[in-house]
Parts: structure tokens; sequence; C-alpha cells
DNA sequence: TGAAACTAACTGACCGGTCAGTTATTAATT
DNA sequence: AATTAATAACTGACCGGTCAGTTAGTTTCA
């Protein structure tokens, strides 16, 4: 995949190697994915990519350590600079970075990717559970004592928040991505998040009788 | 597995393949699960496991057009008979009945099974659509026009409400099945379910403001 | 020229699916 | 009731294709 095919470019590779392999793995699963079907996706033989990756597996591990934890820390900064000041922003800015991630098929990748193999690889699920959910966890730890500190938001479970913050951008995730549905009206990321907090703030609950 | 090994009992062989099927394939995957371990599991030889079905794949189609539904349609019935009197009764039942069976491992393998193979298999993917997503999607409707005749929700769209119910749920179950991650505080799902509906309900604005 | 990068041909294990043959059970016959 | 015939259920060895990983040889470039 480059003007000139048989030009040498080592330090590349393995970068390359991993991104093709992301999109095999994605496609076919870890199982079924060919080595050879990523070799070529990188503009190599098989015996290429073994120069520089000993196994498959070790592109899948190389893969999800690289990737992990991008979009945690991604909120986690958010919270950290904004939920001091605002929470409802800092929440508003972190539910609509997450569903812009997982509405876009390349970003939501490598998480898909997590979703469908960490069950029978259990250093994954461990590296996943240590290195994401644990950052996830806390910066929604901060962005509700934040809240409750500021009085934006009443206490509740941390755990409990994870579900309802992650839950609906990972059912977003499925649905566009296992399911390919994406309901006519709601396709921009920002209306869904917008729609997504306004059910996280106010609940169901009719407001009427308050000012 | 039974007492008498050498027994015959044609009819129960279909329902006891699809059984060790299903665990088979949930622990490996579809690629990776071998036919010769689903037979020994189910207490044939591979060749039997062939005079009832044509192929690995048919299993794989039969196994989710027997589960598909039944948890959606449990759902639907629940909005049925409770929400037009207690919408708010019914969403609470709905969400109990649903975190009960994601925490469940063996009630979750085939909404499992099927999101982790759905994507390879569009066949799969169609059909769930059309027979659980639409059931749910359905019920969801019934739910909120009910609550919204009834005064006790406000009007919200059923597509975001389809993820701010279904989201949590699915993300329960991915926290508890591939990540085996159980917040000690929060075990019984009735805590859960009534924790995620406080939230759903109320949202996580303060009320002190209203009576 | 020599080393690094790469290719293509190859190997061997694995596994889905088949099938000739075996065993359990039932039916027919005496 | 005992013997035989017929059939349904099942087994396990085998075949053919596939694919992860290897290696011998080729190209590129300093």
């Amino acid at each position: 995949m480059n003007t000139h095919p048989r030009r040498r470019r080592p330090e590349a590779r393995p970068d390359e190697i991993l991104d093709a392999a992301l999109s095999v793995f994605v496609e076919q699963g870890f199982t079924a994915a060919r080595v050879e079907d990523i070799a070529r996706r990188a503009g190599l033989s098989k015996g290429a990519v073994y120069l520089y990756f000993p196994s498959k597996e070790a592109m899948l591990n190389a893969l999800v350590e690289q990737s992990a934890g991008t979009l945690a820390k991604a909120a986690e900064r958010l919270v950290a600079v904004g939920a001091p000041r605002d929470p409802e922003a800092a929440l508003r800015s972190v539910v609509f970075m997450l569903i812009k991630a997982m509405s876009d098929p390349e970003i939501s990748a490598a998480p898909r990717l997590v979703l469908t193999e960490a069950h029978r690889f259990p250093d994954i699920a461990t590296f996943y559970r240590s290195h994401v959910l644990d950052t996830a966890r806390r910066a929604i730890d901060e962005l509700v004592s934040d809240g409750v500190a500021t009085g934006t938001f009443r206490a509740v479970d941390t755990d409990m928040m994870m579900r309802c913050i992650g839950g609906p951008c990972l059912g977003h995730m499925v649905l566009a991505s296992v399911f390919d549905f994406h309901p006519q009206a709601l396709s921009d990321p920002a209306d869904i998040a917008d729609a997504l907090c306004d059910i996280l703030l106010y609940g169901l609950k009719p407001r009427e009788e308050c000012a």
C-alpha cells in the first residue's frame, strides 16, 4: 500500500501490520482471521510478518496493549479538566466523546475486538480491567464526587454510574456495528449524546412540579 | 451423561446436542469450537451429531433460533400486563427481569453468543434484529406511551429509551461474563435493578427543590 | 560484497465432514 | 420363549482442505 512497494521501511512495519491485523481480526474474529490476509493487507508476504511478530497471538496482544486505555484516559482528562468547575458540562463532554467514538467504526474497532475475544484470552481481560475499566471507574468516581460537592448531582453509586454511562454507549456500539441498527432520527452523535445526558440528568419523571 | 449410556433416546438428542454446542461455542467461540468436543459433552461420538445436524453452522443457527426472543417476549409480556395500570412498576419489573437474566451465566449464554458471533453471520444478525430488537422496541414503545398517558413519564425517544434500559443491562452482562467484574456491594440483582431504575426515573439531579 | 528485508514454497498439525462397519432395540417367526 | 431378521443409533478411522509457522533462496540497499 505504498507508492514504492519494494521500498524498505522496517520502522513503520509493526504499526502497519497491526493496523491490518485489527481490521482482519474485527471482520473475521481472531481464530478465523488468516495471517496471510493480514500480511496481504499490510502489503507483505506472510513470512514477513513473522519477522516482526513471533505469533498471531502476539499481534492480538500488541494490538490490545497499544489501543487500550486511550478512550478511558481521554475521559479521565475531560473529567479532570472540566468536572471541578462544571460537573454537568464534564459529564456531557464525556458522553459526547464516547458516543462519537462508538459511532466511528475505526475508533470502536479495538474495543469491539476486546469485547468479542477477551473472554477466550484471560490476559487480555485482565489487562483491560486494570488499564481501562479501572481508569474509567476512577474518572466516574471523580465526576460524581465533584458533582456532589458542587450540588450538581445527588450521590449515586460509582459502579451504577459506570453502567449508566458506559452501558448506553456500549449499547450504541453494539446496535451500530453488530446489528447495523441506525435509527433514522438519531444519526448525529451529538444529538444522541444530548438525549442521553438529558435522561441521565433529569430522569424519566416529569418535572412540571418543579420550578 | 445418562445412567444408562447406551440407551437410545433419539427424541432428546437434538436438544442435548444444542445444549452442549451452546456451552462449547460460548467457551471457545464458534470457529475455535470443535465438533468433537460438542459431541463428547453431549455423550456421543462426532459422527452421531451429524445424524442430527448437517453442519456445525446449522447448530449455531438452530441455537439462535431456539433461544432468540424469549427475553424480549418476556419483557413484552411484563409491559403488556403491567404498563397500562402502573408504568413505573412495569419498568421496574422489566429491568429486574433483565438484570437477573444477565446475572445468570446460563440464561445470558445465548445472547452472549449472538453478541460475539452475529457480526460474522449476517443471517443471525438479521434474525436477531427482527425477532429480538423489534420486539424489545415495541415493548419499550408501549411502556413509554403508557407512561406518558398516565403522566408517569415524560415523553422520551423510544430508541433512546432502548439504549438507556438495554445498555446498562448489556453492560452488566459484559462486566460480569467478559471481565469477571463483580463489585462487592452490588451482588444482588434486585439491588442493581433498583439502583438502575432509581437513576433512570429520577436522574442525577438533586430533587430537593421539589416537593 | 554483505547484511537486512523480504518472498514463495513448504511442512505438519488440525479439524469439519464422511462412511463402512458395530451395537442396541424392536419385530417377526416358530 | 427362543431364534432370527430387520432397523435405528451410533462409532471411530479416515479423507481432504486449510492454515500457523518455517525455511531456503532472492531482492534491496549501504
